[in-house]
RNA sequence: GGCCCAUUGGUCAAGCGGCUAAGACGCGGCCCUCUCAAGGCUGAAACAGGGGUUCGAUUCCCCUAUGGGUCACCA
């Protein structure tokens, strides 16, 4: 059974590369049928920020990925908040101790400093047991360090191969921090283990410090995992992103306006490819299709150019219904106008979107009519002038007023200004495209002549066209 | 600086000893078309450099360069 864990800090904004890595992690479970798991890493109290743990499970639960056991759900091998198990870490510290595997350190950081060292120099790997037990049994702060010893290990990562280390590189890390937590890299080997996690994955940036790791496993006599380590992501200059750095948070991408499918379709991109082609996907179908063998090494930058496109991607294959669920509101605000059908401006703005922001821009000529210039009615490829343009309208308008509103549809109209054209020795686009001026007064617009005829109705329609009338006439 | 890792077009990337080196975004052109989109077709654009190994290297090895990561009582 694979099991794989997301285990973040609490420590503020969601970013794109931790929710990549929460995607990879939680692909890698389902696609084997596996369990995904969220563990909350929070043993630097220092570091703990109101209503981080709050941002966690709401990125998961808004992007789908959606956890088999962690906080609030719980799940066999609980709890799942680090702080929460505090007193687990400890008896398994001094198994390593008893096992001569590691050791009590009364250093203080001040000493260390002043000692000046590039490597802990096991100052206090050579007490006595006397000293040790008369230090503890008088309360002296201690931590308890980990004996790395002599040699090196070679471990093998899924997708970067083996590496090997020499332990000459590798300090004697802190295990048990001096207020009783276990450090990040304690914490994690033990909780991996006894939460039976197959899989760590987990960004490159823990690529040399995985020996420690094994070198506790080791001692522990436990199974080591399989290891996926990711390659970075950078922002789109090649730095490593970061929040300083004025990257974007997952919650910063919903607030331009992307859809958390989309975000989560590219992130999915970045670092893995499919096996065919494709590129659209939807999580379940991620679900399906990824593999571990198909990542890569390289670090990849985000490209909004890209995820931009995706966006678009996805409003296009967002259901009808669906998407105009979703851009009512911004319809609603864009438009005022009673004489118009939201749903079908929905409909007619959906291909020609890759955000929601883009739809006033692209409708607000349906609310009020811009108060356009007639120069608008020449165009040179639709061989039209205002004399053209003119005498197309002035045409127009009778049979528009005769046609009933209820065959007030778009082929019927496109049908009768083709005809109208036709009698007055028009090309197509030469009463077409004074039509479709005079109703948007825009030089484009979502929809030609006779979609807009049908969108605005006849009286708008009518009103329009009177209106261009007028305006060629004082020209 | 030591150690570790990476290096195919501007970006994401396929490739896993022999290919005219895919595809996607972006950019240009064409087609379609009732404008704009969408859609279809198409163009420009890449194996970091140098040595090996081999009949043959983008692919394997070494060196160099560049970029990144890591060297905490942070994760």
């Amino acid at each position: 059974m694979v099991r794989t864990r997301f285990a973040p800090s609490p420590t503020g904004s969601m970013h794109i590369g931790n929710l990549r890595t929460a995607l990879y992690e939680y692909l890698i479970a389902k696609h084997n049928g596996g369990v995904f798991v969220l563990r909350i890493e929070d043993t630097d109290q220092n570091r703990l920020v109101d209503g981080a743990m709050n941002i966690i499970l709401d990125t998961l639960k808004i992007t789908g990925l959606t956890y088999d056991e962690g906080p609030n759900i719980g799940g066999n091998f609980g709890p799942y908040v680090q702080s929460e198990r505090k007193h687990l870490y400890m008896p398994y510290a001094k198994e390593l101790v008893d096992k001569k595997q590691a050791y009590y350190c009364f250093c203080t950081k001040e000493e260390l400093e002043s000692r000046n060292l590039h490597k802990y120099d096991r100052h206090c790997f050579n007490l006595s047991a006397t000293e040790i037990s008369e230090k503890l049994a008088n309360n002296v702060p201690f931590v308890i360090r980990q004996l790395i010893p002599e040699g090196s290990t070679t471990f093998t990562d899924e997708i970067f191969g083996n590496i090997t280390i020499e332990h000459a590189e590798i300090e004697d890390q802190i295990l048990i921090k001096s207020d009783g937590m276990p450090t990040y890299n304690f914490a994690n080997v033990v909780d991996d283990h006894t939460m039976e996690i197959t899989h760590v994955v987990r960004g490159s940036e823990y690529l040399t410090s995985t020996p420690k790791y094994n070198l506790l496993y080791k001692a522990f006599g436990w199974e080591i995992p399989t290891y996926v380590h990711l390659p970075l992501m950078l922002n789109e200059n090649g730095e490593k992103l970061s929040k300083r750095r004025g990257d974007a948070s997952f919650q910063d991408l919903l607030d331009m306006g992307y859809l958390p499918q989309a975000i989560i379709n590219y992130i999915a991109f970045l670092g893995w490819s499919s096996p065919d082609n494709r590129e659209y996907f939807t999580l379940p179908e991620l679900v399906e299709v990824f593999e571990i063998k198909n990542i890569s090494k390289a670090p990849s930058l985000f490209d909004h150019k890209k995820l931009a496109w995706m966006n678009g991607e996805h409003i296009k294959k967002l259901p009808t219904e669906d998407f105009y669920q979703l851009a009512l509101p911004t319809l609603k605000q864009a438009i005022k106008a009673n004489f118009v059908d939201l749903a079908a401006i929905a409909n007619i703005v959906q291909s020609r979107i890759a955000f929601l922001h883009e739809i006033p821009e692209l409708v607000d000529f349906i609310d009020t009519l811009p108060n356009y210039e007639t120069a608008l009615f020449i165009h040179k490829k639709m061989k039209t002038d205002l004399e053209i343009s003119q005498t197309a309208l002035k045409a127009i308008l009778p049979v528009y007023e005769n046609l009933n509103e209820s065959t007030w549809n778009n082929e019927t109209l496109y049908n009768a200004a083709v005809e109208c054209g036709k009698s007055l020795n028009l090309k197509n686009s030469q009463i077409l495209w004074p039509i479709r001026t005079a109703l948007s007064g825009k030089p484009s617009s979502p929809g030609g002549a006779s979609e807009l005829c049908e969108l605005l109705g006849k009286p708008e329609t009518i009103r329009r066209i009177n209106i261009g009338i007028a305006k060629l006439g004082e020209s």
